[in-house]
DNA sequence: TATTGTTATACTCTATAACTATA
DNA sequence: TATAGTTATAGAGTATAACAATA
């Protein structure tokens, strides 16, 4: 358990939650409905945030997944974002037009197209993430420590539930 | 401070994190990227959970303002969606199409539309709700109390700072 | 013959501008 | 004259089907 003491004055329970929530808000019934109000809520005031190229939210995917995950071919691209090859071809072909991604040639298939980011594209997806994480970092700045610690607990729990 | 001795042998601290953050995990900066990965996550799997008319995003938001705010009027619906109200007017008419809400005079000035929900259009509304509501309790059913109570007070705060 | 990607075509959603009806 | 809403038209995005190139 963290010692925050001489910063914060807390000690032991660093990571209590302040106002203790009731019983009945723990319930699993009660607590989906609080908890889908705050999850949609918040991803809709972060979505909000973006870099400065102002990307619709389906061509930010496409850099979001090439950055993660390096230079992908089209088809997988096409269902990362569960659309159609076709819908694919024409955002790739945007995000081209707009300097953030370049084709290249397959090394060894050359059916296959490989879509990567350009720098300019590297450079949107880090402004995009800094002007949110920027964001939501002075809203949790506001908090406690305590608040914080409750939100990174909660952080990794959202993360696990999504993922299962 | 909730007492849940009996069923969770966890009395003063029920609402305690059982793995403690760490601290470099709850400064804000380094908790912003961790949380808005979790609120994004979380906000893309719960979108997919939908009703039995399984409208697109844009027209169960008519739906949900609807069913929240009472009977509006196109152009209020059109502000809070922030579209144009020309878009509006067809995704109206795509839901009165559908059954789902109808569009009656204005009592007092006939140049308004006041739009409401149809009994069908409620059950969508619930139907959707449930079903959302239904997979995230599954999720936090499998939590532990400590655990939920986290997430319960998580809730919270993300509303507080979606609405700042 | 199967796979990868693109082109052709149509439908949906959105926006701006022009129009109708009412205040 | 101002307001509420619709219609007209055009610009994106997506889907299915047909096509081209390669394996």
């Amino acid at each position: 358990m963290p010692e925050l003491t001489v910063r914060t004055g807390i000690t032991a329970a660093a990571h209590v939650v302040p106002a203790a929530p009731t019983a009945k808000q723990c319930r699993p019934a009660e607590l989906a409905a609080d908890l889908r109000i705050g999850i949609f809520r918040s991803a809709r005031r972060l979505r909000a945030e973006r870099g400065s190229a102002d990307l619709p939210d389906h061509q930010y995917s496409v850099l979001g997944w090439l950055s993660k995950n390096g230079p992908l071919a089209p088809g997988v691209l096409a269902e990362m974002q569960h659309v159609q090859p076709p819908s694919m071809t024409r955002s790739v072909n945007t995000l081209v037009e707009l300097g953030l991604v370049r084709k290249s040639e397959h090394p060894t298939d050359g059916r296959q197209v490989v879509v990567s980011l350009t720098d300019a594209g590297v450079t949107e997806v880090k402004e995009t993430l800094r002007r949110r994480d920027t964001w939501l970092a002075e809203r949790l700045a506001e908090l406690n420590p305590a608040e914080r610690s409750t939100m990174a607990a909660a952080a990794r729990l959202m993360r696990g539930i999504a993922d299962s």
